[in-house]
DNA sequence: CTGAAAGCGCTTACAG
DNA sequence: CTGAAAGCGCTTACAG
């Protein structure tokens, strides 16, 4: 493995005139730059990872601590986090943290000895908040994605809105009788979960227009999950004419519970979800649309952009806690629709 | 940030033996070590990964080369990835190459220049042929999973088996008149596809049991995509008794299509999977069960022995490319069933 | 069992 | 525009 000193005599220059061609620093002759970066090419250099990390103090290396990587929402904001620090030239350090509990405090310690990062990204529910906040100490930038939290920068869809509008759509179909439906946040979050927000949004529609007022339900979080709950629900003759659900997978186990009884959606069911996972299209789902991917996408600029302001760790003044909300976007399949007349 | 000379320092010893107290190596008395130990505790001493990588060459990572984190195979075999390694203390450096064609190539040129890893595993479809050989360069641990390769050690499902399985399952059951249904790959495997491997296993079954012979059908990669493709084939009159799907996404599009024409499963059409997605057991779908999530457990494991054997990338030996393959699991739920007699 | 010293391979003031 | 030298913070023969 041929090193910096390689080049520098093959060049015929110094160490430090080739260090300084080669990272692109300004005030070396185009003649000399072009010269080291020839030697460099034909000794195939590279350079080491861990000696420019000792001398700069920078890792190029961006951190994700996320509870979980197998569901879609996870992994969809680890794609365009691994997207984003690809096109920055970074690489993605990953933590599995797991749900809380299993083990998942245990490797966020292991964190704090040991992720030696220039910037970090959280995902909702891999932390509470004592965790959230010891992040500061570190140094770097850190944000938040999917919870609004005033402990770092944050990106997260507006649930407030997501869960309005998923009601509002069905009150504008006819619909005076609907029903609510989440499921679990697996780990306690830092404020409130998303499921939380999104049901408050409902009661707040609920209330707004005297909808029938109905208990809301909280199934185990997966389809199985869901779609029992779902079968007891549609099972009694009292059932709601539209039912709201927290996330596609709730909405999903609805689908499938009515299918299992009989019941026809949307002629005698309607249903609503949100995120807008790939399966939704094929089961005709209407649903309120997030990106994921985008906002994993987001959040890397923003760390670039922190990390071009303060190069080494953070400045005397406050750190960025500002929040990015995105509007939710209502997706119209053939899951809703008017509420038939009334049975009788 | 407390560095070794300050542990050494406040314990009263040289770098030297504070070095080897808080690494654990033989030979320093336990009243010295103990003294280090405190001394580095009181001061919160973290060694500097960037220092000890520069001095010892290792750096306690390892990579991984996928075409997604947003699918389930590749979330769970990244997941048990994770969680094995963590368990030995070693961080996971994750390159999200994406499907070939739209800049996995340079994404994979960036880790060959860049990544400074200890080992590294590549999940199937990240790479191709001329790629994986590449790798060897690297003279590290160097191991595949989800497909048998010649050029690094690999672990498996064994599809082979997989296919004959699902096949022969509905065979037993007493199906004459079966189809199969398989999703494209998106890249050019290295050798042939474990849709390729499964698809044979069924013509294999096909031919032992001088089944009718249908053309294999091959639908886009999504569950939209097969539901549509399923529309097509269980609308005509003279359908199949049972339909062998290669995965449990298309296998899922095919009972979303039954759903839509009216067909009811299992009694008028057998649906088996492989794969036992976390949403087949809500589908009731019987399939043929694999845990990417442990594969990724076990490919830790092998690169762990690799390093412990050879602390200082591959021997002169031969390195080790041999194979695991996984049994497979029939898993019987309600979507398969003997066939109706025959109609008319 | 312990210490002084060299070395890992870069970067970056400091001079010129 | 270029070079000599110090320094980043560890580990590890080599002596003792």
């Amino acid at each position: 493995m041929p090193k910096l000193d390689d080049v520098a005599r093959a060049a015929g220059v110094s160490k430090a005139t080739a260090s300084r061609a080669l990272s692109g620093a300004a005030g070396v002759s185009p003649a000399t730059r072009a010269k080291v970066q020839h030697a460099a090419d034909d000794l195939g250099f590279r350079a080491s990872g861990a000696a420019r990390r000792l001398a700069t103090g920078l890792t190029r290396t961006i951190g994700v601590l996320t509870p979980s990587v197998d569901r879609w929402y996870f992994g969809s904001v680890l794609h365009g986090i691994a997207h984003a620090a690809d096109a920055h030239e970074h690489d993605v350090l990953l933590y599995d943290l797991g749900a809380f509990g299993r083990g998942g405090h245990e490797k966020f310690e292991r964190f704090m000895r040991r992720g030696e990062v220039d910037g970090l990204v959280t995902i909702t529910w891999s932390l509470v908040g004592g965790d959230l906040s010891r992040l500061a100490e570190l140094g770097i930038p850190v944000a938040t994605v999917g919870e609004p939290t005033p402990h770092s920068r944050s990106f997260c869809l507006d649930d407030s809105a997501a869960g309005e509008q998923a009601a509002e759509h069905l009150v504008r179909l006819g619909h005076r009788d609907l029903l609510h439906l989440s499921s679990e946040t697996e780990v306690q979050p830092i404020d409130a979960s998303s499921s939380d927000r999104r049901k408050r949004a409902f009661e707040r529609v609920s209330a707004r227009h005297g909808l029938r007022l109905r208990p809301v339900i909280v199934t185990p979080t997966s389809l199985e999950g869901s779609h029992l709950a779902a079968r007891e629900i549609l099972a009694r003759r009292d059932r709601p004419t539209g039912i709201v659900a927290s996330t596609d997978e709730v909405a999903l186990g609805v689908l499938l519970a009515a299918h299992h009884l009989g019941i026809r959606v949307p002629e005698e069911l309607s249903v609503i979800g949100v995120d807008d996972v790939p399966t939704a299209a094929a089961f005709g789902l209407t649903t309120i649309r997030q990106d994921p991917a985008q906002h994993g996408e987001d959040v890397v600029a923003w760390i670039m952009s922190a990390l071009a302001q303060h190069p080494h760790g953070q400045p005397d003044t406050e750190p960025d806690r500002s929040h990015t909300s995105y509007a939710p976007v209502l997706v119209i399949r053939s899951s809703t629709a008017p509420p038939r007349e009334p049975r009788g």
